[in-house]
This record gives C-alpha cells, sequence and structure tokens, in this order.
DNA sequence: CGGACAACCTGGCGGC
DNA sequence: TGCCGCCAGGTTGTCC
C-alpha cells in the first residue's frame, strides 16, 4: 500500500495511537531493516523517547520522538501499525522491526518482502533532502510543472515516477494522472504544450486526493462490524483495468510496459507520440 | 542526461 | 493437489 495517498492514511491514522507513547525497547529479526543507524545504536538512542507527531514526506513516514526521528518508508508491501502486546503475533508473521511501548503497545512493521527501511536520525533532511515538492502542496504549481517539463527530454511516465522530481507519486497514481490528462506515457516532458502540463497538473492533483479519499472509505468499511468488504471494486480509471473500457471514451484499456513498469492507459485518449 | 536491467525478497495467482 | 513461471503499488546501483 505504498504512495503517498495510502502512506498519508498511514500517517492519520498512527497520529492519535502513537503520539505520547514512551519507547521501551526495540526487537528485529531482520537487521537489515534499520538502514540507519545498526540496530545496537538504534535501539540504545530510541529507549526512553516519547512519540511527539506522526507526517509524511513523500513515501516516507515521519514519527517525531523527543530528540529525533524515526522515518520509516514501506516500499512495496510494509505495513506500520499500532497494536497491543501478544495479540495478532501470531497472525502477522511479516513483522520483522518492532519497538516496545508504555501501555502494552507496540508499533509494528511488518514487511513481506523485507524491501522496507526505517532510519533514526536527529536530522530528517539528510533522508528527504533529495525529494521533490510534495503534489498537494502549494509549492506545486501548474506553472513550476511547466517550468520544469522544458528541460526534460525524458519520458513524462518514468518522470513523474523519479522522486527527486516530484515526491510521492508511484506507478498506480502516474497512470491514472496519465489517463486522465490525456497523455502517452511515452511522450517526452518537453513535449507538452502548455494545455497539457496544465491538465497533468490538475490531473495529478486529483488522483491523488480522490486516492486518499477512498482510503478513508475502505478503512471504514474495514470496520464495518459484519466483516462484510462492501462493493471493494477499485476506483482506478485504468489501472489494473486491462481491456476494460475506457472511462472517457470505451475503448479497450491496454497494458503495456514502460520504464519496467506494468503501464495502463487508453489508445484513443492518450495517443502515441 | 536517460534508458535498460539486475538486485533486493517473498507471496499470490494462473496455467498445466 | 503440486509445481512453475510470472507478476507485484519501490528504490538503487551499474553499464552503455
Amino acid at each position: 500500500m505504498p504512495e503517498l495517498p495510502e502512506v498519508e492514511m498511514v500517517a492519520r491514522g498512527l497520529r492519535a495511537p502513537l503520539t505520547g507513547r514512551r519507547v521501551q525497547g526495540l526487537w528485529s529479526d531482520w537487521p537489515r531493516v534499520m538502514h540507519s543507524p545498526p540496530t545496537e545504536e538504534f535501539a540504545a538512542r530510541i529507549d526512553g523517547q516519547v512519540f511527539r507527531a506522526v507526517s509524511r514526506r513523500g513515501k516516507f513516514l515521519l514519527c517525531a520522538l523527543d530528540s529525533e526521528t524515526l522515518i520509516v518508508h514501506l516500499r512495496m508491501t510494509g505495513r506500520l501499525y499500532v497494536a497491543a502486546n501478544e495479540k495478532q503475533v501470531e497472525a502477522d508473521r511479516w513483522v520483522h522491526f518492532r519497538l516496545q511501548l508504555d501501555e502494552g503497545l507496540q508499533l509494528r512493521f511488518s514487511d513481506a518482502r523485507k524491501f522496507g527501511r526505517v532510519w533514526l536520525t536527529a536530522n530528517p533532511a539528510t533522508v528527504t533532502s533529495a525529494l521533490g515538492p510534495e503534489p498537494l502542496s502549494r509549492h506545486f504549481t501548474s506553472r513550476w510543472l511547466r517550468k520544469r517539463l522544458q528541460d526534460r527530454s525524458r519520458a513524462i511516465k518514468p518522470l513523474l515516477l523519479d522522486q527527486g522530481f516530484l515526491a510521492g507519486v508511484g506507478n498506480i497514481y502516474a497512470d491514472e494522472a496519465l489517463n486522465h490528462a490525456r497523455i502517452h506515457p511515452l511522450r517526452p516532458a518537453n513535449s507538452l504544450g502548455e494545455a497539457e502540463a496544465r491538465a497533468l497538473h490538475r490531473a495529478l492533483r486529483a488522483a491523488l486526493r480522490a486516492g486518499i479519499e477512498h482510503e478513508g472509505a475502505s478503512i471504514n468499511w474495514y470496520r464495518k462490524p459484519d466483516g462484510s468488504r462492501g462493493e471493494s471494486q477499485s476506483h482506478f480509471r485504468v489501472y489494473g483495468r486491462n481491456g476494460e473500457p475506457c472511462p472517457r471514451c470505451a475503448t479497450p484499456v491496454v497494458k503495456s510496459v514502460v520504464a519496467q513498469r506494468g503501464t495502463h492507459f487508453c489508445p484513443r485518449c492518450q495517443p502515441a507520440p
């Protein structure tokens, strides 16, 4: 669950249960999950600190402690959540990093593929400084995008996936935004006209905002007491809809490979360059 | 600069 | 049921 909207929902969900909790110990059975510092130092430095705030930058989760920040990147399969001691321990065999908290709680990092990483640093900027702007902030303007596209010959989709260009966009939302803006994923960035750049700017923000809203919706469903899943169909326009009709023109959505990533688009609305 | 590809890891799924 | 190959929402390093 790891693009900007999903990470944002994790940050929001952790804020209440985590804020004010004190760390009382660290456990891990996969030392590589700690990018830095190494296990022993990590454990010594984090012990006794209290969580003060939870935020997000790109796809990074930032958990501010008294004097340092715990940073988490979920990568492909990471999940970060607070749970009561012991409970669900057997149910989640993919927890490779855990912080013991006060009040009988634990912060667990579960990650089947072991791609995710955690950092502990007094200066979070050392981890996040290379990131581009936040797509939902006011710094990300249509004008900024247009200007930055001008000096890039790269295909637009891999450019959108470049976290140094723009923070937080991943494979799903890149496809969604490009379809909405009617731009083929292989179009050179500097070939986009002014109107297209404006459409892309709007589409990116709309897709990410919609993603956040639907995450909220799915969380509400998840809490339904009867356990029913509601209609769990995706809200995506093209992602995962290979062969299904484009929402705008009904032409079947095509799935191809662009920049080594599965890529969905409408061959009619998004004509090849 | 940019594209291609291998690595890092494991689980789920479709096909036979 | 069992095995096999392929796919996966991410990132980084190397090579051309």
